[in-house]
DNA sequence: TGAAATACGCAAAAATATTGCGTTGTATGC
DNA sequence: GCATACAACGCAATATTTTTGCGTATTTCA
């Protein structure tokens, strides 16, 4: 991990469909190498993979909500995070320290969507005593690119 | 917007690299209306972008936090959107309805460098009244994959 | 300082992207 | 119900990119 392979992984952060060609360019690397340094990222793990951004409202996913949830019973904390893992509108869940135990990220069409998946999925998850819905306002950043 | 493009999505979601030419005997299309459909998603913003996924730990970055901010000052809501969107260990941001007005995540190199980010960083962006770190404890979903 | 390992660039072959074009299938209106 | 228009398809040719072998240079370590 050099400086060469910190400015790879730069580039495909902005653009991970970049051809090798052009991020070799952008290093100052020949084209060969440079693959073979791509190669060599996604073998170790360091490149863990590459996703298209697909704009939520344009899916019509509209609506975005953070759930902060803790839970009453740490019996059922592997069913919960089952169902969280299973539910597609969950596109995001971490278990965290202390207080709450989940945060969640939730897309729903709308509001009135979002109210059905409240009342008949979230608060239906095992174990859950207590959720608190927040509407996200406004992405200031999104999709984490990580400095390198 | 048909069950094709759906598809096409999906695929690109789960391997943002994947070619036009995997995608389109995933989906059943030959090269070139896949590849035609591909670019229409993008020049439609459907497709966003594209991104390679690091791992944060593969590049020292082990230490994930989520942070909840309160304003006092709402008339210094510019400036901190601006301060955070500055630092790169700031990740992600956004703003939300209610309390707190934001969450934002961060990363650090381990527990020293995030107090130290905590102190030097955190607690000056502007307008702050009230922070509550959470540590990350475990990622059960990351990097929403959106349903299509 | 010299040997070994590592990474480089060049070049060739294979694969993929990209575009024009004729055809097919589908919707619209008469 | 049929003709016309429109949109999307597949094929095929060309351009570009990926991928690999190989010889050379550069760094590393004893």
């Amino acid at each position: 991990m050099d400086k060469l392979d910190r400015a790879i992984i730069a580039e495909l952060q902005l653009d991970g469909r970049m051809s090798a060609t052009a991020v070799a360019s952008k290093v100052g690397l020949s084209v060969a190498p440079c693959h073979r340094r791509i190669r060599e990222l996604e073998r170790a793990g360091v490149i863990a993979g590459y996703q298209a951004v697909i704009a939520p409202e344009r899916v019509g996913l509209a609506f975005e909500a953070l759930v902060f949830v803790t839970l009453k019973d740490r019996a059922q904390l592997k069913a919960f995070e089952a169902a969280v893992e299973k539910d597609e509108l969950i596109v995001e869940a971490q278990r965290l320290f202390g207080e709450p135990d989940f945060l969640l990220r939730v897309y729903a069409k709308d509001l009135s969507h979002y109210q059905h998946l409240y009342d008949e999925v979230l608060v239906e998850l095992p174990g859950v005593e207590k959720l608190t819905s927040t509407i996200v306002m406004r992405n200031i950043k999104e999709r984490a690119i990580l400095p390198v």
